[in-house]
DNA sequence: TATTGTTATACTCTATAACTATA
DNA sequence: TATAGTTATAGAGTATAACAATA
């Protein structure tokens, strides 16, 4: 017994899972760091990306930022005050406020977007036919 | 122009980076509900993951967490706090304090590790050649 | 009564600047 | 004087609990 794990693991797949430790790094390091660019914190930048797709009530932004509702609050109204978001009424629902991009944080998104150079170039190294073998390989990762 | 970005990208790239953005998030999610599970914060988590490999000064763990120096203070003491970790003087420079994962620390960064699912199970789909494939093709992207 | 969003509170992480003790 | 670690401070994210408005 007290069998490192490590042994208990091939080789191979231990690589795998540390190549994915590091692109996951390189990921949240590229998102913040260009998120900062635009004086957004992560979090900021996910919601205002989230809310370019629809607007959404705050119990349900709570739901997709895997967070308390409480927090949502405090999120959108830092985006609201510099006029990248806005809360709007919801017809059907008036207990409902309703977040959406204004047409700055729209330009914003989409600035912040084109920055996130790491989700293009590294994948310029790989031919069409690699691209598609990775993709089925993580469609099949991810079940 | 103004041609939307996503025109300019054919649609095999944009699947594929939405597919490491999923794996990215997953990543993530496991390993803050992990750390959760033991009491930790994801940077908590992560300063002891690192300490398991060597002791570290406390300079060197602000470099390695990419964070100001003036934060590990707090993060060590708070393991410390617990018995996780503890601070060691550096023979060699008296304004230098090593921080080393105790024994308990140790225990403890080994659960977590072993609780992360999310790093095994979806590669458990793949064949051996796959994974083959598969590392290759991370390894070409990270250059 | 139940739900939506908010407020209040407390804790953690974060960066900046100033401080101390060594070098 | 330069460096290592800390402290002080302030802003942001997080969860919990309690609250007002609406359903």
């Amino acid at each position: 017994m007290a069998t490192p794990r490590t042994s208990r693991v091939d080789p191979l797949t231990v690589e795998v899972v540390e190549l994915i430790g590091t692109v996951v790094a390189r990921y949240h390091e590229e998102y913040e760091r260009e998120a900062g660019q635009h004086a957004l914190t992560g979090s900021q930048a996910r919601l205002l990306a989230l809310l370019t797709l629809e607007p959404l009530p705050m119990r349900q932004i709570a739901v997709r930022l895997k967070c308390e509702p409480s927090n949502v609050t405090g999120i959108v109204d830092r985006l609201e005050a510099r006029g990248l978001v806005e809360r709007r009424p919801d017809p059907q629902d008036r207990r409902v406020k309703l977040a959406a991009v204004t047409d700055e944080g729209r330009r914003t998104a989409r600035k912040l977007r084109d920055g996130l150079s790491f989700a293009r170039e590294p994948l310029a190294e790989l031919s069409h036919e690699e691209r598609v073998v990775l993709r089925d390989l993580l469609a099949r990762m991810l079940g």
